[in-house]
Order: C-alpha cells, then structure tokens, then sequence
RNA sequence: GGGGGCAUAACUCAGUUGGUAGAGUAGUUGGCUUUUAACCAAUAAGUCCCAGGUUCGAGUCCUGGUGCCCUCACCA
C-alpha cells in the first residue's frame, strides 16, 4: 500500500534512529538562516564568514571524503561542500543516511570552490526531513509527464524551476490589479460562496446540502448579484477576487472552479469599465514583466501567446457588435429575413418565438463567424439587449445593451455591463430566464436581489474578468491546468485491483 | 458525449515480422578531498494500465474498461 516508503530510504531512517538521531526534528539546530540567492547574492560580503542554509537536496557529486551537495530552497540554487576534515566523525558519518530529496541544514563557511563558485563549505549539518520517496532522477529531464506533474505538483514545484516561477508571476499579476483597485478608492470584499438561489451568469452549478438547515445550496456561479447589493448598500466601489464554480466540461480553457475578479462602480457605467479594465490589464502586464516594444509613443507590452504576438497598449480597439457582426457575417444583425437565412445556411435550427430567441440565434453565429477573429486586445461593445438579462438597455435604442466582452488572444476574458437597475425590467428579464428551457439558465427568480433593487441601485458599471485566462495569455501557457497549482482531475486509480 | 493518440523500472525512454524484459538517471555496495549530468567497478529493481480473447507462445494482434493528452460538441 505504502510503496511510497522506499524500502532502501527506510533502512537508512533506521540507521539514523539507530545512531540516536532525529530524522524529523522540530527546530533548526543552528542560530538564523539565510535564503541561497542572498548568500549567492552577498557572496563577497560574506566570505570566510559563517552562515546556516536550509533547503532540500537535489544534487549530489563526489563522494569519498569530500561531497559537493546541490541544496536548493525557494530562493533557488547554492553549492554545499562536505569535507570530511571539517566535520565532526559523527556529522561527516552521517553522510551515508543522506538520499536526494532530504531536506538538510547546513552551518559553513562562505567561500569559492577551485573553480571560482559560491560555495558554502559546511563545517555541520543536519537531517531535517527524511524523505522517503524517491524525487525524479533524471538529470536531463526530470518530471516532464504531464499528468504526474500536475498530480505531483509538490514535487513539480521542487523540481521545475519555470513551474514555481509562473505561480509567483500570477500572484504579482494579481497583486498589482489589486493596488489598481486600492488607487481607485475601491474596497475589497468577501461575499458568500454558498447560494440558495444561483445567477450571475449563466451555466451550471454544483449543488450541495446543508445537513443542519435541510436546504439544497449551489456553490456560487458568480459574484454578481451579491456585490450589486453592496452597492444598494451605499458602498459604491467593490471588488472581489472570487473563486467560482461551473459545473462544466473540463478543457484546455476550463477548470470547473476557477477565478474572476468582478468589480462594480457606482455612477458610472460601461463606458467607466473599458477604461478601467484597460488599465487593470496594463498594470497585469507589467507585474508579469512583459517586455515594452521599442519605439512605441505610449508604453506597449508584448505578450506571446500560442505563437502569437499581442501588443498591449492604450487605448485597446474598440468594436460595435453590430458593425463587427455585419463585417464578418454579412448582414444587419437586425435584418430578421437575412438573418435567418444565413442559419438555414448554416444548419442552425430556426429560433423559437420572440426577441429571446431570435437574439440568441443572432449571437450564435457572432461565436461562430466573428469570435475566432478577435485576436485582441479588443472591446467589442452594445450587445443585443434581449440576451443580456443584466444590462442596461441603451437609452437611444433599447434593442442594444451597454455592454462590453474583451477578448484576447482569442479568449473571452472579461464581461462588463451599465448595470441594469430598473427593478421592474430586471424582474421581466429574470422571469423570461426561468422560463428559457436551456438547462444552463437559472432556474428560479432572485427575488431579494429584485428587492434590493427596489431600494435603488445608483447607476453603475459593473466587470468580471476571467483571472486564469488573463494569467495564461500574459505568461504565455497554453492550458489553463497550468496557471493552477492543483487542476481538475479524476482520481488516481489504484495500482493492483483488490480481489 | 463523438473522433484520434498515448500508457513498459522510482524518473526519462527503447523494445524489429508475435518467441524468456532493455538503457540512461536515481537506488544499493565498494573506491575516490574541488565536483558541476562528477568518475570507476559491482548489484538489485517490472502485475509491460486493468479484464478478457486469438495463439504452441502476447509488451507487441483483437474486444471491453480505466486514466491522461489532442480535437469537436458543450461552455457568454
């Protein structure tokens, strides 16, 4: 079962506690420690001076009486040199009970081998960590499975340099977007992840069941409607980093829970958003250290995604839906007789009764014919107002919503909207949903959230963007599983099947 | 859910027309006081993803299943 426990490893944790010592112990044995990339750092400063390192060990050469030991902790890399005379005999002993993967603690000298490296030249260590699983040994590969690396990715993260690094950019990437917030005045919040009633977006969600209170919960689709009630509340200017929820295919663009970061403004609107988002984006890509075009009058990044490159720099291009529509499609989105005979064409069933539908068909072939051709970075804005059950109708033709997607590198990536506050047309639109059909459409009407717009919702302008999607564009991975620490995936089978 | 691909030692991979399972690395044992994928010698290690089938004989061929990858569908 536990063939995890290396039988040869076991033998040598023996050997130790035989020997009286610890193999896991509590406490450093030695007073302060510094990170590798310091002592590589302030080599000179600290030569002939005595340090402590700490970190696992995942090289090793020479062996006789003198070792040369890769340690590496999350700073990075340093040499350690063993020398039997200048360890005690029960220290330089112990080196017959160290295997790759343990994790040590060395007290040395700072010096430089022959060869000129930075060295920490030890003069005692200790075991810290025992391990007893064998880390990849393969020099020149080491982990490359795909599926071991991200099941393993504990051991991933230790062996793949590039791998840790990616997760340190996107917590930079989503450290900065959150100082473009704190600047513009906006508090962040916390709102619930459990809903008795799901919206916000639509798609499926997981259920779950509360025992005490007997209720069917679903865990949040989106953050929407609870951070719009917030500023029913009067607190005009919100964001939450949210994880959400879809109950979903898994794909190259889809975990089923993943994180979005939505933000909503009072007394602005769509208009305020595409500014913002702009800037959020800018801000993303300089924390990930893209590099600036030459040449360029306003500061341009380049971002290289699945081969492509994406100068990213304001102003983004701004399309209309209806112009880009005709553009790529051919017709007036608005021109019924063309439209439906470009879905007869196409094999696209007819739509059903009303503006519903019709604008759900005429949105199909947006995806299908317009979408593959916004590379970005691009806003496409005023959205057919019939499928889009939360926005603002526009006020000089209520056929079309304020509404934004920005896409880049051929993904959607953030949604934004003129919040809709009208309770009346919101209760409308709410109640139209309920009765679509599609499975992927709430299923009841939020009829507090319908109240709280009774109290009044200043105007405002509302965005969601898709934070795994934007990390993958701006570090340039190709697969969403590889901007989260822990992807989706179905559980390890066992090894022998039981009888 | 449809189509295609992959699955062999701890890691990375070979394995011919079907004929007793291989390498490098890591491990173990020994040697070596300046290595950088250290080196030298010896050595152990496999339910060839699982279950069936064809065959004198299956890692190899066939059927079914599982996992992963790609693709389409789904997914604002």
């Amino acid at each position: 079962m536990a063939d995890f426990f290396h039988p040869d490893r076991l033998q040598k944790l023996e050997e130790l506690r035989t020997a009286g010592t610890d193999a896991y112990p509590a406490q450093v044995p030695y007073p302060g420690r510094e990170l590798a990339a310091t002592l590589l750092a302030q080599a000179e400063e600290l030569q002939g001076q005595q340090v402590v390192l700490c970190g696992r060990v995942l090289g090793r050469r020479g062996y006789g009486k003198l070792a040369f030991l890769d340690v590496h902790d999350q700073s990075g890399r340093i040499q350690v040199c063993l020398q039997k005379d200048k360890l005690s005999e029960e220290d330089f002993a112990r080196l017959k009970q160290l295997n790759l993967g343990d994790v040590i603690a060395v007290q040395g000298e700072m010096s430089k081998t022959k060869v000129g490296e930075d060295t920490v030249f030890g003069t005692g260590w200790t075991m810290l960590t025992k391990a007893l699983e064998n880390p990849p040994s393969d020099k020149t590969q080491g982990l490359t499975d795909g599926e071991l690396r991200a099941r393993r990715r504990y051991v991933d993260l230790f062996v793949n340099e590039d791998v840790r690094d990616a997760y340190l950019r996107r917590g930079k990437i989503i450290q900065a977007m959150r100082e473009v917030f704190l600047q513009h005045d906006y508090a962040e919040v916390d709102t619930p992840v459990l809903h008795p009633i799901y919206g916000g977006a639509n798609a499926r969600p997981f259920s779950t069941h509360h025992n005490a209170l007997d209720m069917e919960l679903f865990l949040r689709i989106a953050p929407e409607l609870y951070l719009k009630r917030l500023l029913v509340g009067g607190m005009e200017r919100v964001f939450e980093f949210a994880r959400v929820f879809r109950n979903e295919g898994v794909s190259m663009r889809h975990n089923p829970e993943f994180t979005m970061v939505e933000f909503y403004q009072a007394y602005t609107d769509v208009e305020g958003m595409m500014t913002l988002t702009e800037e959020l984006v800018l801000a993303a890509a300089e924390a990930a250290e893209l590099p600036l075009e030459e040449g360029a009058t306003t500061p341009t990044r380049l971002a290289t995604f699945r081969g492509e490159t994406f100068r990213l720099g304001a102003p983004f291009e701004r399309l209309r839906y209806a112009d880009t529509f005709r553009e790529h499609v051919g017709c007036d989105p608005q021109d019924r007789e063309a439209i439906l005979a470009k879905l007869q064409e196409q094999g696209i069933d007819a739509p059903g009764e009303g503006d519903y539908n019709y604008w759900k068909a005429v949105n199909a072939l947006f995806e299908e014919h317009v979408e593959p051709t916004l590379r970005g970075p691009v806003f496409v804005y005023d959205y057919p107002a019939a499928i889009c059950p939360l926005a603002k109708p526009l006020a000089n033709d209520p056929t079309w919503a304020g509404r934004f997607e920005f896409f880049l590198g051929g993904m959607e990536l953030a949604n934004a909207f003129s919040e809709l506050n009208d309770p009346q047309l919101q209760l409308e639109k709410f109640e139209e949903q309920v009765q679509d059909i599609d499975p992927e459409a709430p299923n009841q009407v939020d009829m507090d959230y319908v109240r709280a717009l009774a109290y009044g919702l200043p105007p405002a302008g509302g965005c969601g963007i898709g934070i795994d999607r934007l990390v993958m564009v701006l570090l340039g991975v190709d697969s969403i599983r590889d901007v989260l620490l822990f992807p989706h995936m179905r559980p390890e089978t066992e090894g022998p099947a039981q009888a």
